[in-house]
DNA sequence: GTTCTAGAAC
DNA sequence: GTTCTAGAAC
């Protein structure tokens, strides 16, 4: 325990421009620190916000908490950093302040991977520089140090030919996950026969073990989630269903969500709903149950799904207002609404506004009457017989 | 997306 | 007192 104390207790954590552009930027323990467009971190460009980024490093734990506050995106790896939301940044991975420009990664000094990273001189006799923290909002108050040394001259060559990230993957820590078969690059490769399509490679670490919103394309190559694959889709089971039949229907394309969505997806949506009508019909063989496809207008997760749900919404997993709200108002999208509005505007409309529908009041989907809470709504709907 | 929990509602 | 919700954290 001791010994644990005196890790942290010596720790130094910082921000490390790939291109060696500036200085690196000392994050110190649980302070949250702001990055964007700034003097300190040479960025001028206009689409990255001035305080684009809110870093935090956690010692303990070993990873910076990054939160976006810009609002154009950034990236861990190759994957998107939903807004004012937080992703784990380690050491083994890259950061993109904005639009997948501006790579930083970051090192743990004085810690186990001190072997592997290379501690550089802090002071070399240089007046510290003053970065933003989250108490200081203006110019005046508190400020932090930066980091006066540059990189190893080896690393800014590999930089300086876009080879850094590759040389990292020759560490020994980095080697020892590539050879974990279930974090490889490759895990989201379709695994249908005669597939041409796959999830890219940049997206895989982050997609596997990062941010809650990723889970989906981990599902996607989950033998016990998918029930039906061919060259385009997978139809997974919902991990929290909130009916006895509930279902997601994924592209095997990477599209994050329906705003990606181009004229030539026409084809690829109504694949989806048939490939999904199919399916129910099966299921009512055995037992016969009404089902509505469609999609919620705002997704939480990343990757184009349409649902495929029962319409008794008899599931423990079914909670809350949000959830019921999602299913039976007009945040749910009918799949068909898709396919007209793609093959007539060519795109699909932002619907972030029909998030109001998630705070409508509680009411019966099949007899509309009013619900007092999530409880009484459950009751109602198990006799609801309109 | 879920889980957790403080505080509102009952 | 218990139940339920909504927002924060993950």
């Amino acid at each position: 325990m001791l010994r644990w104390y005196k890790m942290v207790e010596n720790m130094k954590c910082y921000l490390r421009c790939v291109r060696s552009s500036h200085d690196d930027v000392f994050l110190p323990d649980k302070v949250p620190v702001f990055i964007g467009r700034t003097k300190e971190l040479q960025i001028t460009d206009r689409t990255c916000s001035r305080n684009q980024l809110q870093l935090t490093a956690n010692y303990s734990k070993r990873y910076v908490l990054v939160k976006r506050l810009g609002a154009n995106l950034s990236h861990i790896d190759g994957m998107d950093i939903p807004r004012k939301q937080s992703c784990q940044l380690k050491s083994n991975q890259t950061l993109y302040v904005v639009e997948m420009k501006f790579p930083h990664d970051i090192v743990f000094i004085g810690s186990d991977n001190e072997r592997d990273v290379k501690p550089k001189s802090e002071t070399a006799g240089n007046e510290p520089e003053k970065l933003r923290t989250f108490d200081d909002t203006n110019e005046s108050s508190k400020c932090l140090s930066i980091n006066q040394s540059k990189r190893t001259l080896l690393q800014r060559k590999l930089s300086e030919k876009g080879e850094c990230k590759k040389s990292r993957l020759e560490t020994k820590e980095d080697k020892s996950n590539n050879d974990d078969a279930s974090d490889s690059p490759y895990a989201f490769d379709s695994p249908a026969t005669g597939s041409n399509v796959s999830l890219s490679m940049s997206s895989s670490r982050f997609a596997m073990k990062g941010h809650w919103s990723q889970g989906l394309k981990a599902s996607m190559t989950d033998p016990k989630s998918i029930i039906f694959q061919d060259n385009l889709i997978v139809v997974i089971k919902d991990k929290y269903p909130k009916a006895r039949i509930h279902w997601l229907v994924l592209p095997l394309e990477e599209i994050a969500h329906a705003g990606q969505l181009k004229p030539n997806h026409v084809d690829l949506l109504k694949h989806m709903l048939k490939v999904a009508k199919s399916l129910a019909k099966d299921s009512n063989k055995k037992k016969k149950y009404t089902f509505r496809y469609g999609y919620h207008a705002v997704a939480s997760m990343s990757q184009l799904h349409m649902h495929v749900i029962s319409q008794d919404f008899s599931s423990s997993s079914l909670k809350t207002k949000k959830h019921w709200n999602s299913f039976t108002t007009d945040y749910f999208v009918d799949a068909e609404t898709y396919v007209i509005e793609l093959r007539n505007n060519g795109k699909i409309e932002d619907r972030k506004a029909f998030t109001k529908f998630l705070k409508e009041p509680l009411r019966c989907h099949k007899c509309n009457a009013s619900q007092k809470n999530m409880p009484t709504l459950k009751t109602h709907i198990e006799k609801c017989e309109t």
